[in-house]
DNA sequence: CCCGCTCCTGCAACCGATTACGCTGCCGTT
DNA sequence: AACGGCAGCGTAATCGGTTGCAGGAGCGGG
């Protein structure tokens, strides 16, 4: 079942029958009649590979990220999928696993799948294979990590903003001795939080030891042991901060393992508002990052670039939110400490 | 960049350079060497689409699930890449959003893009869309929803085991009155489960009212709404069995929020062993259904057909096994029932 | 009535690979 | 020395579409 025998049977062209499909070019009411009918008897869909060699347009994106267990991709996935299946385009998911040398093997499969574009939510990046794509003249939107340029965009997340309103709802509920856990310090967007923390109480007067900095890793385990480190301090924090939701699922373990309760005795503020932080015990308070904002601004630019002629990339700004649930509270004991 | 011109470099004909690259047909490794030599200057890599066309084969899986956001499928589809791409093959993901209409367009774009095979993990299936990929000889394979065939394989995955490794945990901690937070009953595999759970009380001699069998939705919130029925009941349950892990956290949720304490008060037994279950508080007890095992199977089924001509399906068995956490606990009161 | 324009349609080249088929040259047999 | 067999390689058809170009029909204006 190909082209040429709906062109047989509708007796016209192959031309004219791609015509239809692709409403490209105007068909006279009469031929497009038959043309569908032709098509909708003989049951036939057009092979896309042959399409996409003709043509040169793939119709489909590649959607680079770290991996897709975590649970912050695969809202963004499903959202970028499903917009791109309603304009017709295809997507083809790959997982760095974290790995920078993974990232080669992925940019490989785009170029031979010939995508139209590429998302790359991942940290893990090498300029050079950058290069390859933009070489080929192949738009990319980056999360957070990229630079705007030919073909390429930017999707800016205001971690700062967020950060600032976490503390801001810790210090009023009387907290002074925040901590934070971190993510890897290698990884951009993890470094981004932490300074941001750091400047926000800087901003606010308030002065932490270091030792309330404690790494992890965003994922839960790194959170845990990250807090466990933090508990056992002669002085240990009264609210903590985690750089993600996992890791504040982490903080949470830790807390309750040592025998204490959230919020009573430790306040948690987690970073994401994955879906699932509302269903756990306490519901976590965080900083809500709109993923589904993110997966149309990805689409939106790649769709711009490859489908639209926009040449030029373009930094989208999404904003953060805070989103109060019961994993925090006023500080114990009443004893707020002067502001 | 393409094969034409590689030929030229290498001074041999595009046939050569295709044999070299595919390695299907012997060649002297003076002309192998030139034509990789010429490969690696030009940097030249094959257009999949091309290669697609020529032979056939697309070298690309479908994978069908209901939602990627439901942690049950990213493990899955991450264990499916990972082994497809280590096989030269790719990935192509399609979510159904729990819609049987939703599951046309998903066999429409599998069609179109030449899919070698398609893994059918959703229950929202109609038949005729099973034909329509059958008619076309594209390989199978089903998770539970199936019956081997011709081409087409299937999953099994032992519920009624884990259900009754389940239930001999509760029951030996002294549980008798145990409830059952189920599926949608619509679902197959929902329903199974609750089959096996009914049927397995049975066999231990334990009756249970029928208001100890509610149905959620296989969400958080359904697993939630439903505990909350379970709780107004006059006499209510000591230990709940949930359908999947996401009910179970819905059921935990529900427990907290009356003021009751797990295990202490009520015991709680998830289905799945989804990552996350480790991580809540208290640690979930669950039957584990071995995901990377059902995505090892499940390309070895599609493999074995699209590559090694294998055209009769195989029915899969994967057995599943009680992990238990802290969740559960002995009956309070020490009045354990008789047995 | 003829010209010119527009609109529709067909012809055929082309996209970049695979692969059936056949040719060449070398080797071993007889 | 002649010949069969085989390994290695090239030629060209093919996969199933898209699209530039040109031909022809139809229509309005002069």
């Amino acid at each position: 079942m190909n082209i040429r025998e709906v062109a047989k049977r509708a007796g016209v062209s192959t031309a004219t029958v791609s015509r239809v499909v692709n409403g490209t070019v105007p068909v006279t009411s009469r031929t497009e009649r038959r043309v569908r009918e032709a098509i909708k008897t003989l049951g036939y869909f057009p092979n896309s590979h042959a399409r996409t060699l003709g043509s040169g347009k793939s119709h489909m994106y590649g959607l680079i990220i770290s991996d897709i267990t975590n649970p912050f991709f695969p809202d963004i996935a499903k959202g970028f999928e499903r917009i791109a299946v309603e304009h017709g385009q295809e997507l083809l998911i790959a997982n760095t696993d974290y790995q920078p040398q993974r990232m080669q093997v992925c940019v490989r499969r785009m170029l031979e799948r010939k995508v139209d574009g590429v998302a790359i939510m991942t940290s893990e990046m090498d300029p050079k294979l950058v290069q390859l794509l933009n070489k080929r003249g192949i738009p990319i939107v980056f999360l957070d990590t990229g630079k705007v340029g030919r073909m390429t965009s930017n999707i800016f997340i205001d971690y700062d903003g967020g950060i600032e309103l976490a503390i801001d709802h810790l210090v009023s509920l009387g907290h002074r001795r925040i901590a934070f856990v971190s993510g890897p310090q290698s990884l951009p967007s993890a470094k981004t939080r932490t300074d941001a923390f750091l400047r926000s109480l800087k901003k606010r007067g308030i002065k932490i030891g270091p030792e309330y900095i404690v790494t992890g890793d965003h994922h839960i385990d790194g959170g845990k042991a990250a807090t466990e480190k933090l508990l056992k301090l002669p002085n240990p924090p009264t609210a903590v901060l985690a750089s993600n939701d996992l890791s504040a699922i982490g903080v949470m373990g830790a807390v309750h393992e040592a025998g204490l309760r959230v919020p009573e005795d430790i306040s948690v503020v987690g970073f994401d508002d994955i879906e699932l932080s509302s269903f756990l015990y306490p519901p976590l308070s965080t900083v809500h990052v709109p993923r589904a904002e993110i997966a149309s601004r990805a689409f939106t630019a790649l769709y711009n670039a490859s489908h639209k002629g926009v040449d030029h990339g373009v930094e989208y700004r999404v904003s953060t939110e805070l989103i109060v649930r019961q994993s925090t509270a006023a500080v114990k004991n009443g004893a707020l400490a002067k502001p």
